[in-house]
DNA sequence: ACGGTTTTGTGCGTGCTTTCACATTGACAA
DNA sequence: TTGTCAATGTGAAAGCACGCACAAAACCGT
């Protein structure tokens, strides 16, 4: 039976492995889990024991060797093995995803993007043409892509998702903002650009009446000190 | 002294505002924690306890107004202003942000996009024009962005969040593929997109392996069926 | 070959998060 | 107005994640 891994693990580790690929580009054959804490946000304790949920990687004295440790994360990732995506919708995201250079290093290939809108069939993006929705159906069944983006309006985004879904696809990588229910065989992995301001937004103001907080305590002290000195 | 929320309600509560808009949308004028919780992917009580971090909103036996739950998730959120938020960076990628009408709806404006490719420049992207690099900290200086999106190579994000922030900015909303390092007063949001995909690698194949370990269980049970069978 | 040094792997305690469960409050109907 | 029912707000238990601290292991200089 499986271990299950905590998704707090998880996190992390696409941080070590982009963390341990830089290293490597560095050629810096070694690393002690210290030197990695000091650089990243995490603790020293806490990269040995998210690292020995897989096994023991590294070794006492010595610490962990760089290109090891970057390709046992990566298998354990799932990097090893090619992944072909296509993206649903030609918009502004879904053609940014297409472009962005830094998945086809991982082995993420964009096989195809499909979108409605006449007048964008048949563009070229990055490599690939934009294909007909119409012929989505006919090429999922035959191409099986691994993974599924969906970067088209939510009013879609949920039909859309449904039907791939029932076509065979069990992997989805969401843009839209709606949360998708789907059966719990598919994997979902959701983007939501639009919270993740909200969190910023929410931060700026909390970190503003921090200062505020700050500011109206330092004023209050200053007055006590003030009439401290009145009184003497 | 304000209480300290932490960032798992905070994570959280970007959907409840998103769904409540939604429910808002329909007309719906009453909802309970437990309604709510069917539709997401929470508790009743995980709901009841997050917003009762900021005081109570709902009322026994009836349930929560819609319509005012959703304002003051708003407030708590920070939406009830505007925030002035520009791109540096026009690749797909800050395009497509740029682009993306949902921001504008929830008082995020746009009001300028920078970059260092002399053919990009003057271009026009959504309402606003493509401004060069070199008119960036003039600005910053007169115009004090609350948010700077950070849409461009790694490479050059690091040194153009500490300008900017240099100048005053105090929010960072960072697409690159980097940990910024930068003094504790400034707020940053990360946008990690490979990250994701690598997640959702990871999860593709855990589920995998659960699928593949339940089909040899069945296949050792139905096994031993079939020997004890054999014995009689 | 050996001893001091480095650094892992890990048991354990602490604090945070989530869930449970229920008393309390208010809505709503008769 | 009163009784019943629904749903909140909240104390307390259970479950997790994190960090500390140290024994065990391997390195490295002498």
């Amino acid at each position: 039976m499986e271990k299950v891994i905590s998704t707090a693990v998880i996190k992390r580790l696409p941080r070590y492995y982009r963390y341990l690929g830089e290293l490597r580009k560095k050629e810096v054959v070694r690393i002690s889990s210290k030197e990695l804490s000091e650089r990243m946000n995490v603790t020293a304790s806490q990269i040995r024991q998210d690292l020995n949920n897989f096994g023991g990687f590294g070794q006492q004295g010595y610490g962990y060797n760089v290109e090891y440790l970057y390709t046992e994360i990566g298998k354990i990732l799932g990097l090893d093995q090619e992944h072909q995506v296509i993206i649903i919708g030609a918009g502004n995201l879904g053609q940014a995803i297409a472009n962005y250079a830094d998945f086809a290093r991982r082995g993420f290939d964009i096989k195809a993007v499909f979108d409605v809108k006449p007048e964008l069939i048949g563009k070229e993006i990055g490599d690939v043409k934009i294909r007909a929705m119409s012929e989505l159906k006919e090429y999922v069944a035959k191409q099986k892509p691994d993974i599924v983006a969906l970067a088209l309006p939510k009013e879609h985004a949920v039909q859309v998702a449904n039907d791939v879904v029932s076509w065979g696809v069990s992997a989805i990588w969401n843009f839209a903002p709606v949360e998708l229910r789907l059966p719990k065989h598919v994997v979902v992995e959701n983007v939501h650009l639009t919270e993740s301001l909200m969190r910023l937004s929410y931060n700026i103001r909390a970190a503003k009446n921090k200062r505020d907080a700050d500011a109206a305590q330092k004023a209050t002290k200053e007055a006590k000190a003030e009439s401290a000195a009145t009184k003497e």
